[in-house]
DNA sequence: CGAGTGACCGCAA
DNA sequence: ATTGCGGCCACTC
């Protein structure tokens, strides 16, 4: 953890720790960094913070795809789909069980 | 520099 | 059961 890091450190670091073939929601990336109410802030920086991060592993609570933003919602279920994740709908399969957790290498 | 927006979540009425 | 509103931080114009 880098307490020192803002919010955004913390929540890149995180992102660029989920493992490959992982998902994770906003909010408990969020409750991960600190502030589970900021579950906005994650979104945000994800799309104007830094493109090379896997935002495409970012899912809302529901483990949908993102809200059908700058056209990026089918590519984001492309991107999962090369991870080895299946969606269906723009929602993704067996969400639960991919839902990524600290800890869960 | 100042103000507004944003890919969300949770609770209340 | 459904709908509406508030709230946090960072980035952009």
């Amino acid at each position: 953890m880098k307490p020192d890091a803002n919010f955004r450190e913390r929540v890149e670091t995180l992102m660029t720790e989920v493992p490959y073939g992982r998902v994770i929601t906003y909010g408990d990336l969020a409750g991960l960094a600190g502030q589970a109410n900021a579950s906005r802030v994650v979104g945000g920086i994800a799309h104007f913070g830094n493109p090379d991060l896997p935002w495409h592993r970012l899912v809302n609570r529901f483990g949908g795809l993102a809200a059908g933003f700058h056209g990026g919602r089918e590519a984001q279920a492309q991107l999962l789909e090369q991870e080895g994740i299946t969606c269906t709908n723009h929602i993704v399969d067996n969400f639960e069980e991919r839902r990524w957790r600290p800890g869960q290498n």
